[in-house]
Order: C-alpha cells, then structure tokens, then sequence
DNA sequence: ATATTTGCAAAGCCTTTGCAGGGGA
DNA sequence: TCCCCTGCAAAGGCTTTGCAAATAT
C-alpha cells in the first residue's frame, strides 16, 4: 500500500518534532519531496525547485536532503542502474522493484512480498538491501 | 563455494576467446583482476598496477575494465554503500554479503542461500539484486 | 545576540573522452 | 598498411565544502 501522503501543512509541525529548523526552503522543499515527489534525485528536487519557488540553491537542496535523511525523514538509496542518489519518503524497511521498460522505481513493501532467506550460520544478518528488475504488467 | 582461480598462463588464451586483442597491459591487469583481486574498483586497480607493473594510465584501467565487462569476462556492481564501481570475476548470478566491521564484500552463491520471493502478479521479474549486510563469524 | 542557514562559487571524487603517438595483425 | 590500443590531459557528472551575507530563535 501507499504511504499515506503527508498534508502541506503539517510538515512545518513534521520538521519541528524532528529538530530541524522550519525554515522556508525546507519546507517548500519538503512540500515536494516528502508529498508529491516519487524518487526524486538532488536533481529532480533542483528542478523543481527551479520551476515552483523563487530561488533555492543547488546547496540547499543538498543541505536539506541531507539533513532530512540525518533526522529520519527521509532514507537515501544509491542503485546499480544509476550513478544519482535517489531519495525516499518511505523511510520503513522496504524493497524496490525497477520497471526495466520506463526505469520508474516503486516500493515494495516488505509485507508485500514473501521474502525467506537462509544463509550459512557464519553470516551474521543485520539487514538486506533488494532490488527486483522487471516489468509491471498494469492490466488489473 | 570460490571459484576457481584462473592459471595466468591461461589468461591470454581467454582474452582471445573473448575476442579481445591480448595486449601487455590487458594480460598484466588481468592477472589482477581475474585471478588475485577481490571485488577491486578501478582505483585498486589502478593502485596494483602502479605497484606491479612499469606503467599503465588510468585510461586503460578503465578501457581494459570496460572491455572485460564488455565481453563478460567481468561484472561491474554499484553498491549502496559506496559510490565506486566495483568489478567481480564472478560472472554467474549471485548475491553479495557486505561485512560490515571489515568493509569487504563476500559473493554468496546462489545455491549458498535459500531466498524464495513471491510478488504480486503484475510484477514480472527478471532479475533482483542483493545484498546482505551483517558480519561474518569466522569460526568454523 | 548568537547560532543556523542560505547562496554562490569552487573544489573533489570518480569516470569518461579526445586525440596524437605507438604497437599488433 | 590499417586498425586498434595506449597514455596524457582535459572534460563531465554528481556531490560536497568554504565562506560571507542573511535569517531564525
């Protein structure tokens, strides 16, 4: 299922919990990449930055990327396919499904998928990052 | 289980095979590469022949890597947990362990690991990448 | 008033590329 | 001879950083 979308304006009260300084960029930024935004790259967040608010800096938008995935806000992925970190408002464990025909990313819950891994005793798992590579048929 | 080393006098045989010209320098990164090396990136690569060998450039580290990638004599990996390319001689398909006190990385064979995934239908898989994190208890 | 944050520009890191000279078939 | 390869240097793409001006508490 869909991460519930976070409301425009909560995400003044969303920094504050988590200790960051609701300043305008962020939030204006954070309209984006915590609400509409699907995988964005430093990039795409630039971007639209560009096209939606009067000015915010290619620092900024680092700055603040950064520092949402410091306090919990958001995760950051680096994929095989890609040389760009991709960001992510879906900051439970999940895994990843890349549509080979239009390169979209989508989240796969771990509860949506069935997922059983045994390994020789000497590993040690803490965790494991997935990325199923296919096609997604759209027929219902 | 490893697979087994490739013989350096074997090595120029298998750079024909793969229809590559078997250079000096070919042959010399190869013997790294193919045989001694772990998961190395192109700056290792780089580093052991600036050690071992008289001289070869950064460019043809990294056309010599590509045209081993090229042929399917190497596999390149982008992993999460750095921004560098890291090549594998271990061609087949298979998963990796990343240790997380050592920072090495470890192939899992497929057959070493029991990983059944079910998706819902409209995912059509073709591959999946992963990697476990954790360490690895050396004791037997 | 003091600590943060922003914006600009420059630097950094890894990888790719253009091109002239050199080596192999 | 002709084509491919090598080495040098420069460029490219993405991210980080230094620093002064602006902003928030």
């Amino acid at each position: 299922m869909k991460t519930i979308c976070i409301q425009p304006h909560q995400i003044e009260e969303i920094l504050v919990k988590a200790g960051v300084q609701p300043t305008l960029q962020r939030i204006a930024l954070c309209r984006y990449v915590l609400c509409e935004a699907n995988h964005p790259t430093a990039d795409d967040v630039k971007a639209w930055a560009q096209d939606n608010l009067d000015k915010v800096s290619q620092a900024t938008v680092y700055n603040t990327l950064g520092k949402l995935v410091e306090v919990g806000l958001l995760k950051s992925f680096r994929f095989p396919h890609s040389e760009k970190i991709v960001y992510d408002q879906n900051v439970q464990e999940h895994y990843h499904f890349l549509d080979e025909i239009t390169g979209k990313l989508v989240d796969i819950d771990t509860e949506e998928v069935d997922v059983s891994v045994t390994l020789p005793r000497k590993y040690k798992v803490n965790g494991m990052d997935v990325i199923f590579k296919g096609i997604i048929k759209e027929r219902a």
